[in-house]
RNA sequence: GCCCGGGUGGCGGAAUUGGUAGACGCGCUGGAUUCAAAAUCCAGUUCUGGCAACAGAGUGCGGGUUCGAUUCCCGCCCCGGGUACCA
């Protein structure tokens, strides 16, 4: 009985497809399990096998789960908006449409392949018109709530109160007032340009060298008109929410950063001969008696108010070689701080000292206040700029028993840790903190400045407003009309979907608007007063559609509403969601803003989509390295006795661990896999390879390895002379038991590879002894199931069931058959293992010694030694000390 | 620099969370089968010494706690990811 994967898989694929086996039916009788995969985008390569790894795990735990009686919702779909499809596009005139669908199809036919246990029937796409309509009416959602502060909850704008004065201004300032509250805007916002792309980039997409993370072309500043998003205003809820969240560490903990929370006082401080404050924010009002200069960013606003004549030159000559400066130049760490001094005083508040006001790059104007006191004894930066311009270094917290303690008092050394504050006290306005410590000294100073009024807590996000339009063709185009008279006004809901016009040309404007300006007739309309429109021609950003796609997979042909209000409730939130880490703080956050504002609306029921996620590691390849260190292409490459020649020169070379990439040609393709080994193949070796959540890399012989597990099942199990009607062999039986529970226990925590293995060893046993009962073969079948369902169905079959055992019962495990008399003891002396004993495990402890101390082996080891005493857990280790 | 992960045989990786380190798989060695090879089956395989029984060493490095440490604590080194003048 030969293993013929080509015959049984697309067998059984075929049955799937044709008795809709895994649609999924909305009956709210059962526990549900929703379990999704994070969507891909359709590239023109295909899959890679680092695509199947997320998808098999989520896929044994759905199989499992409907067997464990749950309705599973496991759902595939297309995030195919992107800039690819575009370039193709221009270079071919192909319309992305047609190249989207192209390779959709590929994505399909693949996946297919693998037996993935997909609803087939809830496949999204999210560049179908019907699905786009749908992220066209939430942008009109967010341009139409504002954000209550006091109730933390985003609301109606029509909700939104409107202070009396700015009513009696007039339309216009009302329509002005409003748009500053609205979660989704229309600005002009400084924004990273990619020339090579012609379009604008989030924060998130440039690369902390400056590079644009889709093309790595560096990017630019420029100004524009632009769409963004308040996510800000949702900071302290994406923060609380996390907590209740299962998910990573790592990842919250990204998220956490992110948004980068932090408390500390504005504090007001006088400018010696201007009538003008200077504010600013620090996290350290505590250190205010250490403060012996300020800096302001080059942009504030006050700098040409505080600067002095003689500085202004110098001041001005800064500004505009910092304006010059690239991000980048501005935030390398390796160069030295750079500074001027305005030639004017501030008053510090707590002793009335004047201190130097100075104008620096290193303070962002984007953040806080954009101006800080500084506090060199206590803050690295501050003290780095102090030693370069010679600026006093008052130490004013006393580290006490600290290694160079004396050096921090001298002001040589910056010290940003808890102490005793020293140097803190001031008849003359009334602070006194000497003697505490941190957190009391910062608690005492912001009550005294709010006592004064001249500063207050204050608590800082660096979370930034979303830019959330690109220059792009292939993209949702947004339900915007801008009016000749200036007002804008959003696309009706019965007019959504708003569409994509035909094009000739998909080259952008050089301008840096998106190919849309070409289609004239698409571009301009006329309301019914004859007043001429324009259309936005910016489209959303990839992020739009991927945004909330787990929530169309409850009802995606819903063409009344988004989805069913009950079906909502009834599959929300999503039980598990697996993909990449990459995703941690893109995608991930911007989902879960989106669904507080939905959550704010009455949309959704759940405050957080994601209950918990699972990032799978990347799968690596191996790839080779020439003595000079540079890489070798795979196809160059030979193997001999172990070893690894390179296949022109003769080299030797050195096997390494890379990423997948075409330049090194490593990169392995599924469907080869599946030609050679099969699907089941495919499926068990992308899960045994090791955690799921580690990076490991790929190896051919590995994948021989599950396979010949499962051509050895195959021809046991398959072999009618094995299968036997007899009660079963105590030994089968047991481990047949423990198998179950293994895998079970496996699978609930995305175990799989142990789990495999669990299989493995029952199947090498069962082997051995020659034959199995038939109850025991149709067990193995559905525990096999999860993991490789086509040979699996094809055993099922062979035992004479005419229905799938997709819905079969997840086998109970018998505790009995587990139960356990002896066991067989490590004896330990002085916690090394010597030999091993059989113990009754009903043994009472001192039995257990007499029983020890009586084997003649134990003898051996005492010579010329005593006991000093004896260490029994039962069920465990014995272990003697002796001396 | 800071925040997360992670370092275990020739390789991928196990170890019920403090109790026999190396499960399972790959590779390798020997044997069976075969004219031969592939496939298959059987045995062995952490290192060192020994024919063997056995002995010693061993989970990145150095300490510590413990009867007992891959697991806990302290101090380092290396690799991966994130972040970067956020006051």
């Amino acid at each position: 009985m030969d293993y013929n994967f080509t015959e049984i898989e697309p067998k059984w694929q075929k049955y799937w497809e044709e008795n809709k086996t895994f649609k999924t039916i909305d009956d709210f009788s059962k526990s549900k399990y929703y379990i999704l995969d994070m969507f891909p985008y359709p590239s023109g390569a295909g899959l890679h096998v680092g695509h199947p790894e997320g998808y098999t795990a989520t896929d044994i735990l759905s199989r499992y789960k409907r067997m464990k009686g749950f309705n599973v919702l496991h759902p595939m779909g297309y995030d195919a908006f992107g800039l690819p499809a575009e370039q193709y596009a221009m270079q071919t005139g192909t319309h992305p449409a047609t190249t989207t669908q192209k390779n959709c199809d590929n994505f399909r036919r693949q996946i297919k392949a693998i037996g993935l246990s997909y609803d087939w029937d809830r496949e999204i796409n999210t560049t179908d018109p019907r699905y786009f309509k749908w992220t066209q009416w939430i942008f009109k959602q967010l341009y139409n709530t504002w954000f209550d502060h006091e109730q933390q909850k985003g609301r109606p704008i029509s909700e939104l109160p409107v202070p009396e004065e700015i009513i009696a201004e007039g339309k216009e300032a009302i329509n002005k007032y409003i748009s500053q509250k609205r979660l989704a805007y229309y600005d002009n916002a400084q924004v990273w340009w990619c020339e090579s792309c012609k379009t604008v980039c989030a924060n998130e997409e440039v690369l902390t060298d400056g590079a644009h993370e889709k093309c790595g072309n560096q990017v630019i500043r420029k100004n524009l008109k632009q769409w963004l998003l308040r996510i800000p205003h949702y900071s302290e809820r994406l923060l609380d929410g996390l907590d209740g969240l299962d998910w990573p560490t790592g990842i919250k903990d990204m998220q956490r950063n992110w948004i980068g929370k932090s408390t500390g006082a504005d504090v007001d401080f006088e400018v010696e001969g201007l009538n003008e404050k200077l504010r600013v924010y620090t996290t350290r009002p505590d250190t205010l008696f250490g403060a012996t200069y300020m800096v302001i960013a080059p942009e504030h606003k006050l700098v040409n108010a505080i600067v002095t004549e003689d500085q202004k030159e110098a001041v001005e000559k800064y500004q505009t070689a910092s304006a010059l400066k690239s991000d980048l130049d501005r935030t390398d760490l390796a160069k030295e701080k750079t500074g001027v001094f305005t030639g004017r005083y501030a008053i510090n508040p707590v002793n009335n000292q004047p201190i130097p006001i100075w104008v620096a790059d290193y303070v962002l104007m984007g953040y806080g206040t954009g101006a800080i006191m500084a506090v060199p004894a206590h803050d690295t930066r501050d003290f780095e700029f102090a030693k370069q311009f010679n600026i006093p270094i008052i130490c004013i917290l006393d580290p006490k028993e600290v290694e160079g303690r004396e050096e921090i008092l001298a002001g040589n050394k910056c010290w940003y840790e808890d102490g005793v504050y020293i140097n803190s006290a001031s008849d003359e306005t009334g602070l006194k903190i000497n003697g505490l410590n941190k957190a009391e000294g910062i608690k005492k100073t912001v009550e005294w400045l709010e006592s004064k009024n001249i500063g207050r807590a204050t608590t800082n996000y660096k979370l930034r407003d979303w830019l959330f339009s690109r220059q792009r063709y292939w993209g949702e185009p947004f339900p915007v009309i801008h009016w000749e008279d200036g007002e804008v006004t959003l696309v009706e809901d019965e007019n959504l979907p708003l569409e994509l016009p035909a094009l000739e040309k998909y080259t952008p404007g050089e301008s840096g608007e998106s190919p849309l300006v070409n289609a004239e007739e698409w571009l301009i309309v006329t309301d019914k007063n004859g007043r001429k429109g324009r259309r936005e021609t910016n489209t959303m950003p990839q992020w739009a559609g991927s945004c909330w796609y787990y929530l169309r997979y409850i009802d995606p042909l819903n063409e009344k509403g988004i989805f069913d209000v009950k079906k909502e409730q009834y599959w929300m939130p999503v039980d598990l969601y697996v993909g990449g880490a990459e995703h941690a703080v893109l995608h991930l956050l911007y989902s879960r803003f989106w669904h507080k504002v939905l959550f704010d609306l009455g949309i959704v029921s759940t405050d957080e989509p994601f209950q918990k996620l699972f990032n799978q590691g990347m799968i690596l390849a191996f790839a080779y390295e020439a003595a000079n260190g540079s890489k070798v292409s795979s196809d160059l490459v030979e193997e001999k006795g172990g070893k690894y020649f390179h296949a022109e020169t003769g080299g030797e070379l050195k096997q390494i661990v890379a990423k997948m990439s075409k330049s090194l040609k490593n990169v392995v393709n599924p469907d080869d896999v599946i030609q050679k080994y099969g699907a089941d193949s495919l499926r068990l070796y992308e899960m045994f390879m090791g955690p799921l959540d580690e990076r490991k890399p790929w190896a051919e012989k590995g994948v021989k390895g599950v396979f010949n597990f499962l051509a050895r099942a195959y021809r046991f199990f398959a072999d009618t002379t094995n299968i036997v009607e007899e009660t079963e062999d105590k030994e089968i039986a047991k481990l047949l038991h423990q198998t179950i529970q293994k895998v079970e226990f496996d699978i609930e925590h995305l175990k799989f590879n142990t789990s495999i293995s669990a299989l493995m060893i029952f199947n090498n046993l069962v082997i051995k002894k020659g034959k199995v009962s038939k109850n025991t073969a149709e067990t193995f079948a559905k525990i096999l199931a999860p993991f490789a369902p086509h040979v699996a169905e094809e055993f099922w079959e062979f035992y004479g069931h005419k229905q799938t055992l997709a819905y079969e019962n997840w086998p109970n495990v018998d505790k009995g058959l587990l139960v356990e008399n002896t066991f067989e003891y490590p004896v330990s002396f002085n916690g090394k293992t010597r030999f091993m004993k059989e113990l009754p495990l009903n043994l009472q402890i001192p039995e257990m010694e007499r029983a020890v101390l009586a084997d003649e082996r134990t003898a051996k080891w005492l010579e010329e030694k005593q006991i000093r005493k004896i260490i029994i857990v039962p069920g465990r280790i014995i272990n003697m000390v002796i001396g």
